[in-house]
DNA sequence: TTTGTTGTTCGCAAAATTACAAACAATCTT
DNA sequence: AAGATTGTTTGTAATTTTGCGAACAACAAA
């Protein structure tokens, strides 16, 4: 009958997770990965949807903490925020790892 | 110029992401984890909220196929689903070592 | 100062998400 | 058949998300 609260690595790993929760911004943090110069435009370019929308994508990225941007004028360079991607990786691997149905005390064990 | 096409493993981790996106659905999936019994009942009765909520959440986590549910009467035995989690972990990892900020042709390297 | 370049912000619309109570369905027990 | 137990489905409401064009802001160059 005891209710449990979320706690803070649930909420943390449930807000990187919604933030890769839409094709376009995976596809971001993709290419962020493959590139050194991540400007704006570059970004924009490659993608099929309006500026508009990829500068929403890429606050939702930001606000989530997992890229960062700067800004060289008249440019916005982009890029993977190193100590929350460290973060990320842990949570999700943390969360696989724990939930691994190899592990005897799982379901479907 | 060139618009990328969103590839199929983008549109996948895309899709487990996002029902990763919530706390209760995180919580969820942890709580399956610690139990071997994973039944509906168990699974309501340490979440706040009501079991209309839950079923929608579990639901959403079952199309993701993240999890899966068996019926056995009168109750309803919900957990992993191993192949889809491993396959999940396998493209989260991938991501998060692609774009490994460590990496010499990274943003921020 | 005017023009051009680069992104963000605003205003709006359509669709999806989250949540609940109440009704329903399926199955056992009496 | 009637009741009890377990979850799902339905209907509804409030909020959030996604997307676009147009307007705007910041800065460099002509």
């Amino acid at each position: 009958m005891n209710k449990i609260n979320y706690t803070a690595d649930q909420e943390q790993l449930a807000r990187f997770a919604k933030a890769m929760g839409h094709p376009t911004r995976i596809a971001i943090l993709h290419f962020l990965a493959q590139r050194n110069e991540c400007f704006f435009g570059d970004i924009h370019e490659v993608l099929p949807i309006a500026k508009a929308t990829v500068s929403q994508h890429l606050t939702e990225l930001k606000d989530a903490g997992l890229i960062q941007g700067t800004i060289e004028p008249p440019k916005v360079k982009y890029c993977i925020n190193p100590e929350n991607w460290k973060l990320a990786h842990a949570l999700f691997d943390k969360m696989f790892t724990d939930c691994c149905p190899s592990k005897k005390n799982s379901c479907c064990g």
